[in-house]
RNA sequence: GGCCCCAUGGUCAAGUGGUCUAAGACACCGCCCUUUCACGGCGGUAACGCGGGUUCGAAUCCCGCUGGGGUCACCA
């Protein structure tokens, strides 16, 4: 067990975005590689937008790709509470402590105030900054103001003239001028903290060594800095890692598409192809191979290997690791999962018995090759529950109008007449005869089989289009067609 | 706009001054396997943004430019 204390600290105003779940497991693998502790705290001090809906979304999310938490909301720990509206009175103590310092002073201004200053500020050309008027406010102007039933947010006294730097685990040394950088809000006028308050105390009282974060935080880190300095606390570790992108380069947001792990769950993502590919949307391994389980990867993964620069996130190769995986899988496995979104399509209803389970599970197994996440099976499965079957094209029906296709399909029917079961092997034994019985070419005999019996010209192998059919539709469909010809 | 980050094929990326006439993967194309499609196997097309330096030598170091992104909230 080393001394390592990283944390996920997502904010419950949604569900869990992708890019919140590479932290979530950047975080996790450098904790389990290092023995560390992994910390899942909520931060919830918008009030307005965080909801214990979302809170048990992104939980749920976490524990679906297998990312477990030694400590925070749920499983509890001797830093708790972990969600921050339950450590308000720790804020408040703190933020009294700056106050009497002189790091932190009552500010007055109401918005619309603001917001004209900083309208001004931009029509002459300059940065829309806080001036920082409020700071040589007097003990009368404060009472007088809070007799004007004004309520103070309280901000920090950024000293001026100061470069900050952030040693960066990927990035190295950023340094930032203290001018940049306005009297920033530490609590608001209802009493709560703002995040980089928030982030500041809590890191310090969870002990955590590693803060590794998204892209966008960096320019954060100086005003937490200044936090860990008032104090006199030790600053921790930082690392960010690189923003992912959407196909126009852009932050990913909704109007790129389904951004949710649940999304992606949803969708027929497995677990397991989503982490591996979220493992290599910004870090690589130094090898060739492109296949990592979980357990891999906490074995291979390396801050010092993090990317910097963004990453577009790539759906053609999550479909292609998806796609792997789900050939990967056990039968048993992807029958449960492919339940759901048989059921959805009307296909099947109600509980599945063993027996349609057994044949459930011969369905998948014959239409998984073509799957590249588990939605997309009921375009493949369609021809097994249509009750009746049409030539899907011009192709499908030319092929029908052929010569030889009544002699073939009759044959085929007779054949299939004369057993009592038509597993896989048989439907084998008999289409393997076909041919040459009838002295014709192997795709003069079956093509117009696959159509007959699907209506299309692509489809999985023949014996077990036959054998998932059963006696009875492929007699059917056989007839059908035997007939209209 | 200020500040900050980034810059190798369409995409993810290896590469840390010479072994780079630049790896691998996805996508794409071709061939093979095969009754079809898919899977799988094999092969191919395709990149160091631009301009200056430094150096015997630069994808690798420095500067500038350009481009992209992030951030400037009583959101996190």
């Amino acid at each position: 067990m080393s001394g390592v204390r990283v944390r996920f600290a997502p904010s419950p105003t949604g569900p869990l975005h992708i890019g919140g779940a590479r932290s979530a497991l950047f975080n996790w693998l450098f904790a389990r590689q290092k023995g560390g502790t992994f910390i899942v705290r909520i931060e919830d001090t918008d009030l307005e937008r965080s909801s214990r809906e979302s809170e048990q979304n992104i939980l749920e999310a976490l524990r679906w790709l297998g990312l477990d938490w030694d400590e925070g909301v749920e499983v509890g720990g001797p830093c708790g509470p972990y969600r921050q509206t339950e450590r308000l009175s720790i804020y408040q103590q703190y933020a009294r402590q700056l106050l009497e310092s002189g790091w932190a002073y009552p500010c007055y201004c109401t918005e619309e105030e603001l917001a004209a200053e900083r309208e001004a500020l931009l029509a002459r050309g300059e940065m829309p900054r806080y001036s920082g008027r409020c700071r040589h406010l007097t003990e009368q102007d404060r009472r007088r103001l809070e007799e004007m039933g004004r309520r103070p947010v309280l901000r920090f006294a950024v000293p001026a003239g100061e470069n900050i730097t952030v040693h960066d685990l990927v990035r190295g040394e950023v340094t930032f001028d203290t001018a940049g950088i306005g009297d920033f809000i530490i609590v608001k006028s209802d009493g709560i903290p703002t995040y980089n308050f928030a982030v500041v105390v809590d890191d310090h009282h969870m002990g955590i060594t590693h803060v590794i974060r998204a892209e966008e935080h960096l320019s954060n880190t100086p005003r937490q800095i200044l936090l860990y300095r008032a104090f006199g606390w030790p600053e921790p570790q930082f690392a960010h890692i690189s923003l992912i992108l959407g196909q126009d380069r852009s932050k990913m947001s909704k109007r790129h598409g389904a951004t949710s792990i649940e999304q992606y769950r949803e969708m027929g993502y497995l677990p397991e192809a989503l982490v591996n590919f979220l493992a290599l949307l910004g870090w690589s391994p130094g090898g060739e191979e492109e296949i990592f389980t979980l357990e891999e990867l906490v074995q291979q993964f390396s801050l010092e290997r993090v990317a910097k620069n963004p990453a577009i996130f790539d759906l053609d190769k999550l479909n292609w690791l998806n796609g792997h995986y789900i050939r990967q899988s056990s039968l048993d496995r992807l029958t449960e999962l492919a339940i759901p979104f048989l059921q959805k399509a009307g296909y099947i209803s109600g509980g599945v018995t063993p027996e349609q389970y057994r044949w459930l599970k011969q369905l998948v197994a014959t239409v998984r090759d073509y799957l590249t996440s588990l939605s997309e099976i009921t375009r493949h499965v369609d021809i097994f529950f249509a009750p009746e079957v049409e030539p899907e094209d011009e192709e499908a029906r030319a092929v029908l109008a052929g010569e030889e296709v009544p002699r073939v399909l009759s044959a085929l029917a007779e054949k299939v007449r004369t057993v009592s079961e038509l597993d896989e092997d048989t439907a084998r034994g008999i289409l393997k005869k076909l041919p040459k019985e009838l002295g014709l070419g192997a795709r003069k005999v079956y093509l117009p089989i696959r159509v007959a019996l699907t209506g299309r010209t692509h489809g999985p192998e023949l014996y077990q289009v036959i054998s998932l059919l059963g006696r009875e539709k492929v007699l059917s469909r056989l007839g059908r067609v035997a007939g209209a010809c």
